[in-house]
DNA sequence: ATCTCTGCAAAGGCTTTGCACATAG
DNA sequence: CTATGTGCAAAGCCTTTGCAGAGAT
């Protein structure tokens, strides 16, 4: 995606501004609204442009849709609620500190945490 | 599955055996050098099944397909190889101490750990 | 004007489901 | 014998791709 289209920056500003990760279809839904007549597959050509640049990244929790948002690389926390199914981002209070150590030979580059449980709306 | 049948017991202990996570496509081979004519339909029956008895938990990465693995309580930290995209179960060392904490409201009742980058073998 | 991006629809890959037969209990 | 489990193929998602036209530079 070399050019700026109204599509690309309805996209970016959706997820951007989410707070928490978004599906594919979330993310089409929400940037419709904006602009009418965008298609599914222009959401996904955009989600993996973004995520090859960087600037995006995809959150998978077990036995739920694909979900996608902004990588400000501080989102490495996250909290899947079993109720409801929804993910949230959390602070992440790491520290940058792999929460694990792994054996030799092993070169570790980055990491994420999931915590699972049940959230203050399903409480 | 409330019948003791061959093709269940395989598809068990291939996970069991594994030691890593494997993708579905992955199990139905293995199985199906211990019972040819096992179909890909019966391998996810009994995935879907092994889950919802928490024998087997699921574990996923962004961009790699769903993997599934013996849960036996302990490997809840796992590394993914960036270059060589398999997934590997390491040793906990959190000592089922969450690496993050959550907000009030929100009831923590487990957790999982991934850490990325390079295994050995592509070192 | 040129080359990229978009929308639509078709194609693909993975997972689930319907059905008749096999088989455990 | 009866009900559950299996294999096969068809149906269902979700995601990607081909193509002609729209739009950015």
């Amino acid at each position: 995606m070399k050019r700026k289209t109204r599509q690309g920056e309805v996209i970016l500003e959706v997820i951007r501004s989410a707070g928490r990760p978004l599906t594919p279809m979330e993310i089409h839904r929400r940037a419709s609204r904006r602009s009418p007549r965008i298609g599914i597959a222009t959401t996904y050509r955009h989600l993996k442009d973004l995520g090859q640049s960087q600037q995006v990244v995809g959150v998978d929790y077990p036995g739920q849709p694909h979900r996608y948002e902004w990588a400000d690389g501080k989102d490495k926390v996250h909290f899947a609620c079993r109720a409801c199914d929804k993910l949230f981002a959390l602070e992440d209070t790491t520290e940058n500190t792999p929460p694990a150590k792994a054996p030799k030979g092993f070169e570790v580059q980055g990491f994420e945490v999931m915590l699972y449980g049940t959230c203050p709306e399903c409480e």
